[in-house]
RNA sequence: GCACCCGUAGCUCAGCUGGAUAGAGCGUCGCCCUCCGAAGGCGAAGGCCACUGGUUCGAAUCCAGUCGGGUGCACCA
């Protein structure tokens, strides 16, 4: 039961009913009616803004229409239990409380589905994320990255999306050749000889066993041979052995891809000339010449005539270039081709997850997308502001002797997957983000990630102190115990607060804003600790009352409650609820 | 020079896509455990929501401009 959308309906009824009766004009547009609950808990339980908004198109007063409003919903339902109409015309209800207790049962009897929306409606999206070039391990640049995307996908999912996790391997442009090169003075190394690693090739000694398999693959046989012969097929072993890292760094993190997309594979394929005929169709593909940039030109600019994409067309500052004046093609025009076959795999929806570095990048993306499919499949893209590391406060040292940077492996090794991806979230995606390593592993409450882990503990605790004392229900039982003893205003937060959460999800996955149930988790443990701690005060309002089962079987249900949305929340997020905090 | 992101309490940040007296945490000050986990809780002080205009019943939120900080800027992927 939503506590919330039950008001909502109640109020558009009544609206209705007004309408049927001639007080308020036909046609009125409902759609910015909202039921929320206001900021100020003086103001009742919920307040609705529909005077307000009705006011203009209906062409009467605000305040007319509550007065008519609050007549019409008075007394009509249990659920209100008070109307008043306030300030500009807002429109203040007071609930039964029973009502926000109601809840309890729905969380006990659906468990940690409590709060899975249809707002997805079973609408396919597509998260392409991480994407990182497969020329190494991932690094903490990616780690943001990566667990934005899963908790995002998460998030979908959870909201009724049928949500595909996509990785592009940028296996397809000069990097790859570079990592062969690093690869072969590996290979060179492995056979004895002195490996010649030049400023511009890979120092990282990752490619190591890489040289070591290829001289295992082909003894000395790559030796004497140029380039040419052996380029392929070592860049094709070690952007294998790259990417096989990469999937366990990903799984370290609890990141597993629904699908992997080759860049490469879109090469000789005609897939990037079918893109082009889809977009030149449309009269958007032209031979032209780009104006030079406007301010500081590059000092080697000159004029060159190339095949260009329109993206003008749809709110490009300019024209991209797909082939570059040798013809060989751009990687715009490989993106063009791989955006293509998303849209052509048929997903209602397609977000790209990058670093905030690509944000020149946006409005081209966006108008290949739009192009291609006439504006009907919208692409979200977001970025992911840096992380920046530190220690105790101080700034964590990274060297700038390229191979050594910190790894994705490290920072795991050091903090575990939950907090990792806990703290990733307590940001917005795109604010940078402080990543303290003795801050993180803090227990205490400034560490968001320890205080809402915390909470779920307290909850198993008073669970194992109840089963001590002989109490021992199921979730079914406790759906089913009488609720007539709640009622203390901590209670009542505290089942508000859950209420809400169906409502937190909706929010977040509208916005594709995974941080919301972060925030949201905090603020919940928050009600309960606060909650918890009223036990200490006064005897009579623990939890657990010997003296009164039933009492203590209805604030048990709300104790277990809490625990199965916090649970919920962290599935969501992927970080593991704990039991206990040691 | 252009585009995008950011500017909210001393610090770090939320703010439900326009709502009422703008909220947390840290820090500061003052309280609360013989007791379900004090690894916690309660309270106080602290604000021209960068600035200036505009839109309207109503703006931190939307629009225009200004000032600061970050990022990226032709055939690099």
């Amino acid at each position: 039961m939503d506590v919330f959308a039950e008001v909502k309906a109640l109020v558009l009824a009544a609206i209705g009913r007004l309408v049927a009766a001639g007080k308020l004009p036909q046609g009125l547009p409902l759609g910015y009616v909202s039921v929320e609950p206001p900021r100020d808990a003086a103001h009742g339980d919920m307040a609705t803004n529909a005077a307000m908004v009705l006011s203009r198109p209906a062409r009467m007063g605000a305040l007319d229409i509550a007065e008519a409003l609050a007549a019409e919903l008075s007394g009509r339902s249990r659920l209100i239990v008070g109307v008043e109409v306030a300030g500009p015309g807002f429109l203040n209800l007071s609930l039964d409380p029973a009502a926000w207790f109601g809840v309890l049962p729905s969380i006990l009897a659906a468990g940690r589905d409590f709060g899975r929306s249809s707002l997805g409606a079973g609408r396919s999206v597509n998260v392409e994320f991480v994407s990182a070039n497969p020329t190494g391990p991932l690094h903490v640049g990616h780690v943001r990255g990566a667990v934005f995307g899963d908790a995002l996908a998460g998030l979908l999912g959870f909201a009724g999306f049928k949500v595909t996790r996509e990785y592009y391997i940028n296996d397809g442009g000069a990097q790859v050749d570079v990592l062969a090169r690093s690869a072969f003075e590996r290979y060179r190394e492995a056979c004895g000889l002195a490996p010649a690693i030049e400023e511009g090739l890979y120092p990282g000694d990752y490619l190591v066993p890489v040289g070591e398999d290829l001289k295992a693959r082909f003894g000395d046989s790559l030796l004497d041979k140029d380039e040419a012969d052996w380029l392929a097929p070592v860049r094709e072993i070690a952007t294998e052995a790259m990417m096989a890292t990469i999937r366990a760094d990903l799984a370290l993190l609890g990141v597993s891809m629904d699908l992997f997309f080759s860049e490469k594979s879109l090469y000789g394929s005609g897939r990037i000339e079918a893109a082009l005929a889809a977009l030149a169709a449309r009269g958007l593909i032209y031979e032209g010449v780009l104006e030079p940039p406007k301010g500081k030109t590059p000092d080697e600019w000159e004029p060159r005539e190339q095949t260009l994409f329109r993206s003008t067309a749809y709110g490009d500052d300019i024209d991209r270039p797909v082939r570059k004046s040798d013809g060989t093609w751009t990687y715009f025009a490989s993106d063009i081709a791989y955006h293509f076959d998303k849209t052509e795999r048929g997903y209602d929806a397609l977000i790209d997850v990058l670093g905030a570095d690509h944000g020149g990048y946006v409005r081209r993306l966006k108008a290949i997308v739009a192009a291609l499919t006439e504006n009907r499949v919208p692409l979200d893209v977001k970025l992911c502001q840096l992380v920046t590391l530190t220690r105790g406060g101080a700034p964590f040292k990274m060297s700038k002797r390229a191979g050594t940077f910190v790894t994705l492996r490290d920072v795991i090794a050091q903090v575990g997957p939950d907090v990792t991806r806990f703290v990733m979230l307590t940001r917005k995606n795109d604010a940078t983000l402080d990543f303290d390593f003795d801050k993180v592993m803090e227990h205490s409450k400034d560490n968001p990630v320890f205080y809402v882990q915390y909470a779920h503990a307290r909850t198993h605790s008073v669970a194992l102190r109840a089963a001590e004392a002989g109490i021992a229900p199921d979730d079914a039982s406790l759906a089913a115990a009488d609720l007539a003893s709640l009622g203390a205003p901590g209670e009542l937060r505290l089942t508000r607060k859950l209420a809400e959460w169906p409502r937190q999800v909706e929010v977040a996955a509208t916005h594709n804003e995974p941080h919301r149930i972060a925030f949201y988790l905090y603020d919940l443990a928050s009600e309960f600790h606060a909650l918890q701690h009223i036990g200490k005060l006064d005897p009579e309002q623990r939890f657990i009352r010997e003296d009164a089962p039933d009492t203590t079987l209805a604030r048990l249900a709300l104790v277990r409650a809490t625990a199965i949305v916090i649970a919920a929340g962290l599935a969501i997020l992927g970080v593991t609820p704990m039991d206990e905090m040691r």
